[in-house]
DNA sequence: TTGCTAATGCGAAGAGTTTCGCATTAGAAT
DNA sequence: ATTCTAATGCGAAACTCTTCGCATTAGCAA
């Protein structure tokens, strides 16, 4: 059934992800889609929770710099596929409809970028960078550029935009950008 | 029709916005929203041209990096209020469904940018910047944080946020992030 | 094998949506 | 004022999507 959906996405796009094409495709009767994903949304949720899970390498090459380039090469090796750049705009489109895929979407992302936090951390231990960076804040920075290509200004992606992704990114956490003012009580 | 949209789009959101409210809430009748507007993208499209046109403030304060700050508060203010949040998520939903939409919201969002970076031009005349700094994709790197916040984060868009956006595009644009290796030919 | 439960297939009914033909109205030109 | 054109209102029809009741099947335990 993952298949089937993503499938559609890729070549029908969200809008043209039916009920009755997944059915189709996929051999399983549509009112049993329907009872089982109660509607598209449920469906994406679903293929989400699966490919949001899967494992994915963190780059360590023992430099912060290089490690965020490797990362947004990463990130633009993927939505280079018209596979993912559905997926993604399916899933977004289905957070905008439901607080569920709303839920499970914010819910990848936060594990993935913890995940690659430790790229930040480890950069952190080495010195590299100024003391209470926020290594989600980086990382989200490094991601940031390529949904507003995707989702706003619509375009492709590509490896100079990984380039700057990663190097602003990386300048922006040396100057302390994300380094927030630390207001504690004690 | 306009304000009828908006308000469905603030009250219901993408999800709730059906052809038949927007009738019943403008007045206008439901045959005529069909033959008018083709379906709801097409609504949101005609919004979308309203709302984008319109004048915004291009801060001046001398200094680039205040201006930057002064930019992403801007953009924090509107996007903290429901209506305009609810309109950004319902352009990009609406965007992933119909082309003409995605065109719209990618032409509005360009035009906006290249008024925004006169901010860049300014500071480069004034040497403040690496020869060369991609004025458009400094406005983006401001931008971009918003909607990995309200899109895929799907938290709130704050001061903290538009304080961290406008400082780390800043570090980044002094560091030379955004001019390109200019491989010109002669 | 038999009996049990849960899930699925199937077709039809129900709801909601989009489109259509026709009558009416609004606005512009004469 | 009159005529013409284009746009709108209206209700019904056509269409699509979703749910329902019932029959069948799959999986499992005795």
């Amino acid at each position: 059934m993952l298949d089937a959906v993503l499938g559609e996405l890729e070549e029908a796009g969200y809008g043209g992800l039916t009920m009755e094409r997944v059915a189709e495709r996929s051999g399983v009767h549509l009112a049993t889609l329907y009872r089982r994903w109660r509607n598209a949304e449920g469906l994406i949720v679903d293929v989400l929770g699966e490919i949001g899970t899967r494992e994915v390498p963190i780059p360590d090459t023992g430099s912060l710099k290089d490690d965020l380039r490797a990362l947004a090469s990463e990130i633009a090796g993927l939505y280079a596929r018209p596979r993912y750049r559905a997926l993604v705009e399916g899933m977004v489109a289905a957070a905008v409809r439901s607080p569920a895929a709303a839920a499970a979407l914010s819910e990848v992302f936060a594990g993935r970028n913890r995940l690659a936090g430790r790229i930040v951390e480890r950069a952190a231990e080495r010195g590299e960078l100024p003391p209470g960076t926020d290594a989600a804040a980086v990382i989200a920075a490094v991601g940031a550029p390529f949904y507003y290509r995707l989702l706003i200004q619509r375009g492709q992606v590509d490896d100079a935009l990984a380039a700057t992704a990663a190097a602003a990114a990386h300048a922006a956490a040396l100057s302390g950008a994300f380094t927030p003012p630390a207001v504690q009580d004690p």
